[in-house]
RNA sequence: GGAGAGGUGGCUGAGUGGUCGAAAGCGGCGGUUUGCUAAACCGUUGUACGGGUGAAAACCUGUACCGAGGGUUCGAAUCCCUCCCUCUCCGCCA
């Protein structure tokens, strides 16, 4: 959510930054202004009145006890009352508008951030190895995961339906395995701390990302009780601190945490469909940080480093990109995305997107620091995928099949499957 | 799921219709004292949203906030209703 103060104060560089994403939100901000403007004018003509009525109510008071007539003061100030009744559903109206013209509008990007309509003008910032030689013809996922038997979609189907995975023998074996090392990679050398949130979310909390109210049909939700499924683990895990103020020398904080991902993927159908690159249900291991202002833009290329770490040790190719702003989130100011190299698609496959929201969901969530000047300031909020698993998996079958359909395994694996080094 | 108890400021905890933003204690901050630490003593101590003054830091002022939302009343932390959460017991269950 923006601050409606600098919305006020800077209606015009706010509009001028919204509307490099491309997508006509610029437009709210004259309505927004509006009701800003409405609901301060509302709210001084009941606060006077309320201010009287405490005065005459105190008077009552005192001359009650002092045994006087006090039937005429308490005829006027009924009439004061229901006033005061009519102007606070007004302003209580015209707020729950404002509140909900703020909540739709996505955050600015930042300055360093390439103005571009779609993902064709995002701008790849670096590259890390290179892609595997093949002297085959190298085979996609899911011919090698049903060949091995360790990937099953006619069974996801039956179970779920399209759009669902299901992994047996080794192959749960390997998702568990990279649940695994993935969870002890960035706790042990990364410093971050595991969290094992719920997976069913309430609406707060939703709304306190920017999951909602805008984007309610992408997400799976419960018939009979106001609940979600975690669409990521960044939802439970910036809520966490919902509503909470930090001590300033808490920060940074560093959380990553493990959860299925649940997506409906309205609207994506037919998009990618084959294999499992775009899925309903997904693993991924999620980095989340709570940073003091000043800090959160080196945060983001330290997380970002984090995530690539996770390539680098199992030798898989990959490059980073910086997304342009028409092809930025909801929530976010900056977005590195990492984008792994899948040679039997020929084709690089978004693993990790890291972001800074920098205050947009603190303000929604309403988490803060308590600043050296015992000042309340909002934190900033990043969060990345340190990594998807779905594509990390295609991935790690495509790079490392060979010629018999057998996929060889990088040794970082080898404890966490318990020895076996290849799957066959 | 059933029965009961409870949710007050950073914490503990008083407050059952009027002068309560809320006693007291602890903690925090500032000061006195001190070679240092501790103790003692004095003072201070919330948040949000408006309005005003100011270049700004800040200051002045109003309103709201005692789990959340409604209601009664001239006036609600206090009375009534609904909901949420916590605790205890019972039931059920991995």
């Amino acid at each position: 959510m923006l601050d409606i103060r600098a919305i006020r104060e800077n209606a015009a560089a706010v509009q001028q930054r919204l509307a490099t994403r491309g997508r006509g939100d610029e437009a709210a901000i004259a309505g927004v202004l509006a009701l800003d403007q409405q609901r301060r004018q509302r709210l001084q003509e009941v606060e006077q009145l309320k201010s009287q009525r405490n005065q005459v109510s105190k008077q009552i008071g005192q001359a009650k006890a002092r045994g006087e007539d006090v039937s005429g003061l308490m005829a006027g100030m009924k009439e004061v009352s229901d006033r005061i009744a009519a102007l606070d559903a007004e302003v209580a109206q015209l707020e729950a508008q404002l509140e909900h013209a703020l909540l739709v509008i996505p955050n600015t990007p930042h300055e360093s951030v390439p103005v571009g309509r779609d993902a064709g003008d995002n701008v790849e910032v670096r590259r890390w190895g290179e892609p595997r030689p093949f002297s085959f013809e190298p085979k996609p996922h899911w011919e090698l995961g049903e060949r091995l038997g360790i990937l099953d979609f006619p069974r996801a189907s039956k179970i779920a339906g399209s759009g669902f995975i299901l992994y047996r023998g080794l192959g749960a074996r390997l998702e568990r395995a990279l649940i695994n090392w993935l969870l002890d990679l960035h706790t042990r050398e990364h410093g971050y701390t595991e969290v094992f949130p719920p997976f069913l979310i309430n609406r707060a909390a939703m709304i306190g990302t920017g999951q909602l109210p805008k984007f309610e049909e992408d997400m799976y939700r419960l018939r009979d009780d106001e609940l979600y499924l975690a669409p990521t683990a960044e939802v439970p895990v910036c809520n966490m601190h919902r509503d909470e103020i930090f001590r300033a020398e808490e920060l940074p904080r560093y959380y990553c945490a493990y959860t299925p991902c649940f997506r409906r993927e309205a609207g994506a159908a037919g998009k990618e469909t084959r294999g499992m690159i775009r899925v309903h249900q997904f693993d991924k291991v999620e980095l989340v940080k709570f940073t003091r202002p000043e800090t959160s833009y080196e945060e983001l290329e330290k997380m970002v480093a984090n995530a690539e770490r996770v390539l680098q040790l199992l030798g898989l190719h990959y490059r980073v990109v910086l997304l342009c702003t028409g092809d930025m989130g909801f929530a976010s100011a900056k977005t590195y995305d990492i984008e792994v190299w899948a040679p039997g698609q020929q084709r690089y496959l978004e693993v990790s997107s890291c972001s800074n929201c920098e205050d947009f969901q603190a303000r929604r969530a309403n988490i803060r620091f308590k600043d050296s000047d015992g000042k309340n300031r909002y934190v900033h909020m990043l969060n990345g995928s340190g990594t998807a698993l779905a594509r990390l998996y295609v991935a790690l079958l495509e790079t490392y099949q060979q010629p018999d359909g057998s996929v060889t395994l990088p040794a970082p694996l080898h404890s966490y499957m318990g020895g076996v080094t290849e799957l066959r």
